[in-house]
DNA sequence: GCCAACGTTGGC
DNA sequence: GCCAACGTTGGC
């Protein structure tokens, strides 16, 4: 069992879009970072759970969490000729991008801004804290996620 | 393989 | 909109 932390800009797909998409789920598409593609396809399995981010908006922070309810598979915009995330170099034979899905787990009763992350001592060795990271997708310790699960309640 | 130029992320 | 910090590209 493993947990993440994936960031999505809210203006793109927000946590509200995903509790009214349909079941509750989405395909987590677009990842276009090799690093994050690795932890995606590689080490991301059924039933890992995920605090579900909101950057480059307002007040970023976790919003909530997902779990992952289908483990990786090619991403299918990457194939689609409409898609900003469309990559000519990426063929259906030999994918290069993948995608999960997750489905909704809960929305925590406050928002762990970034700035409160920052400030936690108990999390300074977060990779998401780290200067420079840029990563959409990223491990995360449990003691860390028990941590800010904790200091939502 | 080096590295300059360019593009992107994302907080502020 | 600014800009730091990366990642990618492509000439050499």
């Amino acid at each position: 069992m493993h947990y993440w932390l994936m960031k999505s800009e809210p203006d793109e797909y927000s946590l509200d879009d995903l509790i009214h998409a349909d079941a509750k789920t989405c395909a987590w598409e677009g990842v276009r970072n090799y690093q994050a593609r690795n932890f995606l396809r590689d080490q991301m399995k059924k039933n890992d759970l995920a605090f579900f981010y909101h950057s480059s908006c307002p007040t970023p922070g976790i919003v909530g969490i997902v779990e992952i309810i289908k483990e990786a598979y090619p991403d299918p915009l990457a194939f689609d000729k409409q898609s900003k995330y469309y990559d000519p170099q990426s063929a259906e034979s030999a994918p290069r991008w993948f995608a999960v899905d997750v489905h909704f787990v809960c929305r925590l009763n406050r928002i762990i801004t970034l700035q409160e992350l920052r400030e936690n001592a108990a999390l300074k060795d977060m990779t998401l804290l780290k200067k420079g990271n840029r990563l959409s997708v990223m491990p995360i310790t449990e003691k860390h996620w028990a941590c800010i699960y904790f200091t939502s309640l």
